[in-house]
DNA sequence: CATCAGGGCCCTG
DNA sequence: CAGGGCCCTGAT
């Protein structure tokens, strides 16, 4: 466990438009201990550069005229440096100064998307884990229900997660890869995860020995990035999928939708109950072009958002069974 | 009770 | 390219 009682704060000016709860708040998420939210503020611990910092952003803004608090708690000693670094790596994760406003220009008054634009309209696609954190994430997310997933994620994370204290609040950052290659097979099949340990620490030896570095993959093209992140044991178009929208920001490649995914997409676009995902995929990009993945996110979180906020909606909640 | 598919992926034939 | 196996769970 980690107690990180020191505490430094700055406010930064978001490149409008922003909307900070949209962003950072993505209700189709399963619910997990890695964040704390609260309308208009957030805490997650950041495992950055060999060191666990707790990180609370606060919105004084608005959508137009955005601003956030950010306060970074450390254990003994945060330089000027070390704050700017942490700085520009937030920026990067939760997209402070992308430029976005191309989508709202072009699609404002698309016929499917304008009434969701107008309803999220500054919501940008965000993701506060690095891609080691997030590729966890996209294993306990395969071949598995809700339920399985939550219980899973728990598991590991009190048996070889990193309990973070700060500000009050009480998360979990995940291991770092190096731990995760010395746990024992036996110990980790008894947390239920299956398959999952040979991945688990397939994946954390790769990312330890053949260092992946994660900037560079920040920069290659999309179909690159792909074709990188398809290598590594225990990622396949789905898992590529979720860490290229989330952890590597691409708005711009919708080519894989999974079976429940599928449904609910024919029922939102289609309204029909079953549309081949061939006719889905090239529906979205002939639509929403280079927008696609950040397009199909407005549609796809309002209606978890709508079912949370207690809209009743049977079809969904057939497809999202806990 | 048994069987089966799942918010996939790998390997084999 | 199709199909079986992987782990566990809840649905049937």
């Amino acid at each position: 466990m980690i107690v990180l009682n020191n505490k430094k704060t700055l406010v930064i000016e978001p490149k409008p438009p922003y909307n900070f709860n949209a962003t950072i708040f993505k209700p189709s998420h399963y619910p997990d201990p890695l964040s704390k939210y609260e309308a208009g503020k957030y805490w997650f611990p950041m495992r950055f550069k060999n060191k666990v910092y707790g990180i609370k952003m606060e919105s004084l803004g608005t959508i137009n005229k955005p601003k956030i608090k950010i306060s970074i708690s450390y254990k003994s000693n945060l330089s000027k440096n070390e704050m700017k670094e942490i700085i520009d790596e937030l920026d990067y994760r939760l997209e402070f100064n992308r430029d976005i406003s191309e989508f709202f220009r072009r699609f404002k008054n698309d016929k499917v998307l304008s009434p969701f634009i107008e309803k999220w309209y500054g919501m940008h696609g965000s993701c506060t884990h690095d891609l080691y954190g997030l590729l966890m994430v996209g294993v306990f997310l395969q071949n598995a229900t809700v339920r399985r997933t939550v219980q899973m994620t728990e598991a590991m994370l009190k048996k070889y997660g990193t309990k973070v204290m700060f500000d009050g609040k009480e998360v979990y950052e995940f291991w770092k890869p190096e731990k995760m290659i010395k746990a024992s097979e036996t110990d980790l099949k008894a947390l239920k995860v299956g398959y999952r340990t040979k991945l688990f620490i397939k994946l954390s030896e790769t990312f330890v020995k053949e260092g992946i570095d994660e900037s560079k993959l920040r920069k290659m093209p999309v179909e690159d990035a792909k074709k990188e992140l398809m290598k590594l044991y225990g990622v396949g178009p789905e898992t590529a999928r979720i860490l290229l929208h989330e952890a590597l920001h691409h708005y711009d490649i919708f080519e894989h939708v999974s079976p429940w995914q599928q449904k609910i997409y024919s029922k939102l676009l289609f309204n029909k109950k079953l549309v081949p995902t061939e006719k889905i995929i090239e529906y979205v990009n002939s639509h929403w072009g280079e927008w696609s993945a950040l397009a199909t996110n407005y549609i796809w979180e309002d209606i978890f958002w709508r079912r949370k906020h207690g809209e009743n909606i049977p079809w969904l909640e057939k497809e999202i069974r806990l």
